[in-house]
DNA sequence: GAGTTCACCTGACACTGTCAAGATGCGGGT
DNA sequence: ACCCGCATCTTGACAGTGTCAGGTGAACTC
């Protein structure tokens, strides 16, 4: 019977995937903004219609490559969580995790936090998400049980994905402030080494 | 001689204005996405191509929002420097300051940080920004100077800046994955209550 | 081998941003 | 008083966009 996995090989061989490509490479090129769903299936090599037979509209093309980049988030966090046994080196790892599938994949990382240009609601979407900020959850909630008993785990938590996700998306324009101010330039990565020893500092009187 | 300030009463009274203000309005309605230059002539009560000549492009159009946003921002942000003596206090009210202004004007904070929407090349735009962010350094300078000679402001800064933002733009997607999963939902308040105190219990350690 | 379903194409529609060219009214110089 | 220059805005056109309706053909089922 019908496995959907399977339905691949038909004129194109697999489409969807194609266009998926496509999509975040498009984005990674040109912004979100600059992104078109006719340009995508041009480079798919298709119709310009084909892919809402697929998708369903050019939202629901964005929705799928947001969750693949919350897959690809939330197996580089888990590969983070498995590279150590102490949580403090876990949580360190989890925030180069980050910001390396951030910088490895700027297609599907721009899709991934722009509210408006995927569906929300899309369930997919929101179980990948969730998968994702799991792991981090996980990775503090370690924290929690070898040193701090106190700490409020949801809290640190919400901050920390919001720092990471902060300095990603904020890293370039403040590395031009940097520039015009003649300060010095962090990169991210040190930035990055920074926020972990910050926020794992900050762990420890936290509540 | 041309003051450009002055001059404003024309056909229409003050042309530039009233479209900063239909764009900030339909922003906040439809998102960055959502916008359009025609739609928001027609707000003005103007012809499709009257924006084009006040502000080049669409792109002109939103950078001049980014810029007002940002002189908002710096303004609020000056006030709470203003509202104490204590450094910790000053702080706490800055990330008070910085989220009720992000929450009152949602179609200026949207454009602010979307890279792409806005030239972010444009002078009056970095000034502004810098303008905003310069109040902050001035913030975390005043913990140091009292606190903390150690404190590496620059990086305590750009921490503190990408927490906020990252708090601002993810807190409803949180909210919705916490009712979703039966946690305990918190307020973007009572989180930036918690994000400065974690801050300053973190600052004390920090090099 | 006929019929149904899936995958994709063609064509059309309303909408968008941008440009060129024209109208319209204000201000300053004579 | 007049007129000219210029800033302001309009009109019209163009290519490009997302989405929908309907068509075409291949592939699987029975």
């Amino acid at each position: 019977m019908n496995d959907t996995t399977d339905m691949t090989t038909y004129h194109h061989g697999d489409l969807p995937a194609v266009l998926r490509a496509a999509t975040a490479e498009l984005v990674a090129e040109c912004g979100p903004h600059g992104f078109s769903l006719r340009e995508a299936a041009r480079r798919a090599g298709v119709s310009h219609a084909a892919p809402a037979h697929h998708f369903g509209s050019a939202k629901g093309l964005l929705t799928a490559v947001a969750t693949d980049g919350f897959a690809r988030l939330e197996a580089a966090l888990a590969a983070a969580l498995r590279s150590s046994d102490d949580p403090l080196e876990q949580f360190r790892a989890c925030g180069s995790a980050y910001v390396a599938t951030a910088l490895a994949h700027p297609g599907h990382y721009a899709v991934m936090f722009a509210d408006e240009l995927h569906d929300s609601e899309n369930e997919a979407l929101i179980v990948a998400g969730c998968g994702a900020y799991d792991r981090l959850l996980e990775s503090i909630g370690n924290i929690r049980d070898a040193f701090n008993p106190e700490l409020d785990v949801e809290t640190a938590a919400t901050m920390a994905w919001s720092t990471m996700a902060g300095l990603v998306t904020l890293a370039p324009k403040l590395a031009d402030v940097a520039d015009q101010n003649d300060l010095t330039y962090r990169p991210i990565d040190e930035l990055i080494e920074r926020f972990t020893d910050f926020f794992l500092n900050g762990f420890a009187g936290a509540r």
